[in-house]
DNA sequence: AATAAATGTTACAATACATAATAATGTCGC
DNA sequence: GCGACATTATTATGTATTGTAACATTTATT
């Protein structure tokens, strides 16, 4: 039976299988809580920029990679690590992989030549170009929820909360 | 050299590498985005929550399902995992731990011999109370933040965004 | 009765994330 | 300047989480 006859046989009651998962997910009273509502929006938010960015084969660590290299050429491997909470050892497959596919360059650092400095090439700036593009719609889609008021003063409650725990994982 | 001699002798405007990440995180200007910003502060909450269940050797998600099993008991597993966004193969082995520790229970159900029906055990409903404290306290710490109106608004603004996305995972 | 669908299960792949050890270089106290 | 220690990037490895495919059993459909 194709889904359209199933929904034409379904008594108007009747409830499909998300329907009945949100209704018992209401029952345990979480969507009344700040940190699981928080959850909830996380997820659709981010799931939303990644399906934004799947086009580019870029996953939205690629691009706050990029926006920081585009904003501090040369940063070491080790900033960019701590900046987008990314352990080194984990890091350097990142950069390899987007080293391959020439949107960013290791080059010796001028001061220590234990570090490597990072550098965008001509290449990565134009995806990055193309991906704030992407992003600007993505928030706009988000703000189009939000009056200006409500934008600011949501962006500003979000910021108290993210002082919570130190760590800021992108 | 010890981190408090470290701290000493470096100069006032010099910053430790927190701080440079944060500073150079400041430069992307992700601090302005709604959705990055929910991102981090969903980072800093949920691994409130994460620590303050640790000491049960709990995770969210066995929270939320025993809420959901103290809520609707016998449900099946197929129910459980469509409301946590849980697939079926990954239930199993979740359900499995749960009930060696004696939290959960599998019955036959009474009317799909396919089917378990989950119950909480005694020990079950026992822990989900001291759970509740935890998650109670949990909540007061962000509630802190907020006044009353401003937790309402809150809550109904990450509604929306929850909307974005069909998909709710916990 | 025959075919298809649903439920739980197993096995396995893929992915992200974390830890330990190492080589090369740099820093600090003496 | 020398020696001990710290730092940077790397490799190898382990672990935890999630997703896919296939299967047996039972139920639903036709």
């Amino acid at each position: 039976m194709s889904a359209a006859a199933k929904a034409k046989r379904r008594s108007p009651s009747a409830k499909t299988g998300k329907e009945r998962a949100r209704t018992l997910l209401e029952t345990t009273g979480l969507s009344r809580y700040v940190g699981f509502v928080l959850r909830f929006a996380h997820s659709a938010v981010w799931s939303d920029l990644v399906k934004a960015l799947q086009p580019y084969d870029v996953r939205p660590v690629h691009y706050s990679m990029l926006l920081i290299l585009n904003a501090a050429p040369g940063a070491r491997q080790q900033e960019i690590g701590e900046a987008l909470s990314i352990q080194r050892p984990n890091l350097v497959a990142l950069i390899d992989e987007m080293e391959e596919r020439g949107i960013v360059r290791r080059q010796p650092h001028p001061a220590d030549r234990r570090s490597h400095a990072l550098y965008l090439t001509n290449e990565g700036a134009a995806l990055l170009t193309k991906l704030k593009q992407v992003h600007q719609a993505h928030e706009r889609r988000l703000n189009a929820l939000f009056t200006t008021e409500e934008r600011q003063s949501l962006i500003e409650e979000l910021t108290r909360l993210a002082r919570l725990a130190p760590d800021i994982s992108v």
